[in-house]
DNA sequence: TTTTTATAATGGTCCGACCATTAAACAGTG
DNA sequence: CACTGTTTAATGGTCGGACCATTATAAAAA
């Protein structure tokens, strides 16, 4: 289709493309292609290195990205190596998190964000809910109450954000929250937090039986009220941390 | 071996930190804290290496850790060095778009949330997109019909995404839509393709006008419209790729 | 002043070695 | 045979030193 005239002098490609990219990117390739799977053992360093034709230490640095990245997993001793991982979002709510910190994203932007994502979750939730999950968000918050410390209750909460997430039944939703969740956690400091927390379990009780009255403008009233008082008291406190 | 009465039963840290992730999580809290920011350049790879008392392999693990996870950028040549970046979201990008290889993401859950993340960007940006947005969106949505090969139009289809969310003035929902935009490039192929493009360009500058005139409801139905019509082809395909 | 050429700093790569951990083969013991 | 302790080999982690390619700067030449 291309009849261009311009006979594509093509200057560009002098990037120099460093080994360890190009091992990252042919792994990642054979990961794509299915060729590799969850589970899988890759060759020894040694192997691998000779078969590449690139010293131990290109392969290495090349294996410790992937590792970074979440993709494998390095096992010390005999019979170990690098296995290819199942998947997990801690990269994911990693890499947001260093993103925050670079970028300076400020709460607001974060709690906007959150509230959009969890009225489609709610609603979603809303629709396809199994009873199970429903159980399963009864009991964390139940859980919630009889915990003590502020950071058991915390990881109670992320918990209880990422069952309802997983009630949609699509895990894109998942990773979004954890993210969020990780993220929001550093916010969330500051006194008062413990009387917070404790209002806040009544709240989540309410959820679940809108949820499971499928009383759609309910759920997302209620979890609208309770995010929205979450923020608050976030935003008083790092205003209070600010000025002081 | 220990025939020691073992003074000390506190069986604790048998966890063999690797030396490189010690070297990471220092730099790190030295971003948390402030002490580095975006721009800060690190000492020299083998002055570092002294200064934590380690081999200029491990440190290396290390700083190539840190520039896979996007904090850092390493610059050849006299006065290059680790260079703290800014904040780029493309290793949250990298991160999804590994997550959904290792995790076999259904087409129909990248849809969905896709769909969903629309929605509230279009509600969004309807209220907050300054005519500079608008007009930057038509200038793609221009460039799109004047660009021929179908690699060319996916970018501006990319690049137009992009431009919707930044309108929304949150970088998280930007962040969302270009991970998803990269996952879905993946499924982007086959024939018709090039047909399904042309059909779609009128679309986004239909959708311009909903959002200048602030139809909220128009916008979103005409975004809906546009992402089922791309869904509908990209599962054809998938499919007719997944029987042959 | 401008251009060209050395120089030195720095990341990228390679090599070869040794250490620590681990699983499995082996040997000893009851 | 069953159990236990020991040796062995495989493997990732670390080390130290070397050389290359690139790059900004200083020095030299025009």
């Amino acid at each position: 289709m291309a009849s261009s005239p311009s006979p594509k002098p093509s200057f560009a490609p002098i990037k120099t493309r460093r080994a360890f990219e190009v091992i990252c990117e042919q792994i990642r390739e054979q990961l794509a292609s299915g060729t590799l799977k969850a589970g899988d053992k890759l060759p020894a360093e040694r192997e691998l290195a000779v078969e590449f034709q690139v010293s131990r230490s290109a392969l290495r640095e090349a294996l410790r990205s992937l590792e970074v990245a979440g993709i494998i997993r390095n096992v010390k001793g005999a019979k170990g190596g690098a296995f290819v991982q199942t998947a997990e979002p801690d990269r994911i709510v990693q890499a947001m998190q260093d993103y925050v910190h670079l970028g300076d994203i400020s709460l607001g932007e974060l709690t906007e964000a959150r509230l959009a994502l969890q009225d489609i979750i709610v609603r979603l939730a809303c629709a396809r809910a199994t009873e199970t999950d429903l159980a399963d968000l009864e009991a964390i918050a139940e859980r919630t109450k009889r915990e003590t410390s502020v950071e058991a209750r915390y990881a109670c909460a992320v918990e209880y954000y990422a069952v309802l997430a997983r009630a949609t039944k699509n895990r894109i939703f998942g990773i979004f929250v954890d993210s969020l969740s990780a993220i929001l956690h550093e916010f969330v400091r500051g006194p008062d937090y413990e009387t917070l927390q404790q209002s806040l379990i009544e709240s989540r009780f309410k959820l679940v039986r809108h949820l499971r009255a499928k009383d759609e403008e309910a759920a997302v009233g209620e979890m609208r009220k309770h995010l929205e008082r979450v923020h608050r008291h976030v935003r008083k406190n790092s205003k209070a941390a600010a000025k002081g």
